[in-house]
DNA sequence: CTAATAGTGTCTCTAAGACAGTATTCA
DNA sequence: TGAATACTGTCTTAGAGACACTATTAG
C-alpha cells in the first residue's frame, strides 16, 4: 500500500492513525474453519465375480469435549491471527489425515448468531477431496477418535407452497452415516423461498441424531456443491487413484449424483478427459477392462 | 439442543460446562461484510433513433477515515456480536441504498492475514442485484459519499506456463470504473496453478488506483461469478425493470458477459422464462418492442 | 422512403438419452 | 458354458450457432 499524505478530521495521517489504532475496542466473534473431507472407497462384496459397490465417504472427530461430548463433528479448530483461513484450513487437513497435497475449496461461511452454545463463532467450511490410498496414513494416528463414515443422502420429499407474492421450495433431505455398526442420521429441511424478487435459502436442521453443531447442514451444503460442481468440472478426478477404470470412474460420479448413468453416454462425455493407458486390470471373473489416468487440461488441444 | 448427561474429564455436565466458559481467552479477528451492489443503467445517447447502450453499474463508499482516506472502498462495515452474517449484510445493504427486498448472496470469505492495516481482518462478501429504478432512492442520502460506477471488465492477458508437475495458468483482469469524470482503475492477475492433484486459485492486486484495501479482487471475484451465473440461472432478471423489452434484455446479458448474443438463438432461450405482457414500447424512431415480464418457476410447467 | 429495431424461419452441428448388440475374461 | 463386466454402433431428440429474411415504426 502506497503512504497516504491526506489527514484524517483529527489531523493525522495514516501511519500516524495505524500507530495509535486500538483493535480492542469491539467485542468480537470467534472465526473457525471446518473440513468436509471426502472419499470414496469399495464396500465389502461377497460375489467374487461382482464389482465391488463405491461408497462416499466423510471424516468425522468424535467429540471429547463439551460441548456436543461424545457426538461426532467436522475436523476443524480456530483461525489464528496470524494465519490465512486457507491456511488454517490446511492445517486442519493436515493435521487430521496427515495428508498435505489435495484439492481444497472454500465453500461456505456460517455465520448464524447462535450456531455454537459457548460463544459467537462464525465458521467457514472448506470440502476437500482425495483419493482414499493417499490417505492410507489413516485417519486417527493422531486424533483419538476420527472416522470414516459412509454417506447416505436422499431427498425425501419435495414440496412446492404458494404465497402471497411468489412461492417457496421446500427440500427434506436424510443423511445417513454409517461407520461399522454405528449410525447418525440427521434431516435438513432446505428452504428456497421467493419472495417477489428476493430470493433466500434458508437450512434448518429437523433432526440429527449424533451429529454435532450444525454440522449436519454444513454435510449437507457440501454434497449438494458437490453433485452440482461434478456435472460441470473435473472435480471428480481428485477422488480417484492415478489408475483407474471407466467403469470405476462412472460408479463415482453414480455415488456422488446418486443416479444410476448409461455407459454409452457416460464414455463419450468424459472421453477426452481421460487418457487411455496400456494397463488393464486382471484379478476379476470376468472380461478385464483397461486402465485409464486423468488427462489435465494442459495436455488436451486448447 | 438437547441436554448432555455426560461429563467431560473435569466432571462437569454441558451445562456446568457452559456456565464456566470464558470466551475472552484467545484473541480474535474482527469480522466484516462487504457488499457488492449491482445495477445496470442506460447510458447517455445522442442519437434519438439508437437504443440507449446498457452498463453495469456498482456502488463504491469513498472513505472518509484512515485507513485509505479518500479512496473508494465496497460498502461493507463490522458484523456486531448479536446478528447473523446475512443480518449484517442486509443492514450494510438497507443503510446504504435505503431498499432492503433485493436479491442476496453470500460470495466469499476473505481471509489472508494482513488484509487490513488496522487488524485482523476477515471480511465475507456479498453480491446484491437489483432494477435501478427501484434504487432511485439514491445511495448518498446518508453515506455523504456514495456514487454509481459504471464498470469495465476485460480480460487483457491469458497466458499458460508449464511446470514440473502440471501448469499454471494466469489471467489478467483490467477494471476501470467512471462516475463521470472521475476514473478509478485497478488490475488483477488470477492464477490457477494446478500441480499434480492441487488445485489452486489466487487472485493478487497488480496495480489498483483508487479503490480501498483488497478490495479490487472482491470486484474481480463478484463479476467473474456474476458471469458465470447469468449462463444457468435466471440471476439477471433481479437487475430488470418489472416490465422490459426482450432487446433490453438481451443487452443486459451481453453488458455482463462482455460478448454480443445472436438475437434468435437468445430469443429461443429465455422464451419460457418470460411471458408477454399487452403492452409495447411506443418511442423510439423504429419498430416498437412488446414488453415483458419475468415468468418465474411456479408459473412454469414443471 | 430510410434508418433503425423487432422478430421469425430454417439449416447445420453437437451433445445427450436410449438401447441393442458384440467382446472378453475366469471359474 | 455361463455369469459377469467391458465396450461399440446407431437412432432419435434437444439445443445452440449462424444467418438470411420479414415486419413495423417515427420522421
Amino acid at each position: 500500500m502506497t503512504e497516504n499524505p491526506l489527514r484524517d478530521q483529527n489531523g493525522l495521517t495514516e501511519p500516524e492513525f495505524l500507530q495509535i489504532y486500538d483493535a480492542s475496542q469491539y467485542e468480537r466473534p470467534s472465526v473457525t474453519v471446518d473440513m468436509l473431507i471426502f472419499t470414496v472407497t469399495n464396500k465389502e462384496q461377497n460375489n467374487y465375480r461382482k464389482l465391488p459397490e463405491k461408497a462416499l465417504q466423510l471424516l468425522l472427530i468424535k467429540r471429547g469435549e463439551h460441548p456436543y461430548l461424545g457426538q461426532w463433528a467436522l475436523p476443524g479448530g480456530f483461525v489464528s491471527m496470524r494465519e490465512s483461513l486457507d491456511e488454517a484450513a490446511r492445517r486442519e487437513l493436515h493435521s487430521e489425515t496427515n495428508i498435505d497435497n489435495v484439492y481444497m475449496e472454500q465453500l461456505f461461511a456460517w455465520g448464524e448468531s447462535n450456531r455454537d452454545p459457548r460463544t459467537r463463532v462464525i465458521s467457514c467450511s472448506y470440502m476437500a477431496l482425495a483419493d482414499r490410498t493417499s490417505m492410507d496414513v489413516r485417519a486417527g494416528d493422531d486424533a483419538a477418535d476420527a472416522a470414516w463414515w459412509e454417506v447416505a443422502y436422499s431427498i425425501i420429499q419435495e414440496k412446492r407452497t404458494m404465497t402471497e407474492q411468489g412461492c417457496d421450495l421446500e427440500r427434506l433431505v436424510t443423511m445417513e452415516l454409517r461407520h461399522g455398526e454405528e449410525v447418525l442420521s440427521a434431516t435438513v429441511r432446505v428452504t428456497e423461498s421467493m419472495n417477489g424478487s428476493v430470493t433466500q435459502v434458508r437450512r434448518e436442521i429437523i433432526e440429527a441424531d449424533g451429529i454435532a453443531f450444525d454440522h449436519a447442514k454444513m454435510i449437507e451444503y457440501a454434497i449438494e456443491r458437490l453433485r452440482n460442481k461434478i456435472e460441470y468440472t473435473d472435480i471428480a478426478f481428485h477422488l480417484m487413484p492415478p489408475l483407474f477404470t471407466l467403469s470405476e470412474l462412472q460408479q463415482v460420479y453414480e455415488v456422488i449424483l446418486g443416479k444410476e448413468l448409461l455407459a454409452a453416454a457416460f464414455r463419450r462425455k468424459i472421453a477426452d478427459v481421460v487418457a487411455e493407458t496400456n494397463e488393464s486390470t486382471k484379478d476379476a471373473g470376468h472380461r478385464p477392462s483397461k486402465l485409464y489416468r486423468y488427462k489435465p487440461r494442459w495436455e488436451r488441444t486448447w
